[in-house]
DNA sequence: TCTCTTATTGACAAAGATTCTCAATAAGAC
DNA sequence: GTCTTATTGAGAATCTTTGTCAATAAGAGA
C-alpha cells in the first residue's frame, strides 16, 4: 500500500495485467482435450482426476476469462449448468450431438446477414445472436437402431 | 393403497390424467400478461402481489408443464435462470431486447430449412435447434442516446 | 539473483435457482 | 355424496455459481 498513483497511464483502464500460471494452462489444455461441451464441474473433475490440486473457484474463473477473451464458446445446458468449449476466436456456430456431445463448428455467413437484417428491419441495434443445431450424429443413431431404442 | 392393479389399461402409460386447478390457470394467465420473457420467481412475485398464495414449486410445476407441452417457450438468461414466455405452439424464433425484453415472435421458413440441411449433410438426424436474435430496441437505444451512455 | 508488489489461488462460506418431500387438500369419476 | 389420487404449499435439500480472504507465487525492477 505505498505505490497508488504509478499504474495510471502504461495499463489499460480496468486491465491490471494477467500472470501466467500452471493452473489457466491446466484448465486450458483440459478443456481443448475435450470432445465437445463440458461443463466446469466436469472439468474440474477431470482435473483433480488427473493429480491436479485446483480449486473449483479457480476452474470458474479460469473459463470465465477464457470466454470473454473469445477463446472458449459457453452455452446453457438442460440442466442448468453452463457448458464450455476450446474454439476458434472467428465467429462460428455448433451442430452438436445430443447423446454423445460431438460438436462440429459450421460457419453461416448468410445467416450472420440474416440475423442483422432481421433486428434493423425490427429497429434493433447491436444485434447478436445465439444459434445451435442439435441432433443425434450417425454413430449415436445407428447404436440406437441397433438396440431397438427407435422412438 | 388398496387398489394397486387397476390402472393398467386405460390410460396412457405414465400419464396419470391431468386435472385442471385455479392454480395452473392463475400461472397460465400471468404467463400470458407478461410482455416479454419472465422468470419463474417474477412470475410467483407477480402472483403474490395479486394476492394468490400460489407456491413457488408450483409455479415451477406449471412453467415445465407448459414447457413441455409447447404453449410455453423457454429460454436461459445471462443469470443462470430459465424465462418462459406464452407462446404459439408453431415453431417460431425470438427477437429480443436486451434492454426492455421486448420479445417478438419472427418466422424464418428459410433457416428452418438451412438447419435440417446442414444436420443432415453432417449426417445427423432428428435436428433441432436454438436461434434467438438479441439487440436493442427503438426505444431503448434512443433512451440510451439520450442520457449519453453511448458506449 | 534477490526483492517487492499484487494478481492469483484454494478452501470455504454464501447466494440463488430449482427440485424434492410429504402431509393436507380438492378435482373428477362413480 | 363418496372415494381415489393428482395436486398443492411450505420448507428442506440440492446444485451450480460467486464472493471472501489469507496465503502464495508471477513478473518487473534493482
Amino acid at each position: 500500500m505505498k505505490k497508488i498513483e504509478a499504474a495510471n497511464a502504461a495499463e489499460m483502464p480496468g486491465q491490471p495485467a494477467k500472470r501466467n500460471t500452471p493452473q489457466k494452462a491446466a484448465v486450458k489444455h483440459a478443456l481443448g482435450e475435450a470432445t465437445g461441451f463440458v461443463s466446469a464441474q466436469q472439468l474440474h473433475q477431470t482435473l483433480k482426476k488427473h493429480g491436479s490440486t485446483i480449486g473449483l473457484a479457480t476452474v470458474y474463473r479460469t473459463l470465465a476469462d477464457l470466454a470473454q477473451a473469445g477463446e472458449a464458446d459457453s452455452l446453457q445446458s438442460k440442466d442448468s449448468e453452463v457448458l464450455y468449449r476450446a474454439c476458434t476466436t472467428s465467429h462460428h456456430h455448433h451442430l452438436i450431438c445430443r447423446e454423445c456431445g460431438l460438436t462440429l463448428e459450421i460457419e453461416a455467413e448468410n445467416l450472420e446477414k440474416w440475423a442483422d437484417k432481421v433486428a434493423t428491419e425490427h429497429g434493433f441495434v447491436q444485434p447478436s445472436h445465439n444459434i445451435d443445431i442439435f441432433g443425434f450424429c450417425a454413430a449415436c443413431q445407428s447404436a440406437k437402431t441397433e438396440s431397438g431404442v427407435a422412438k
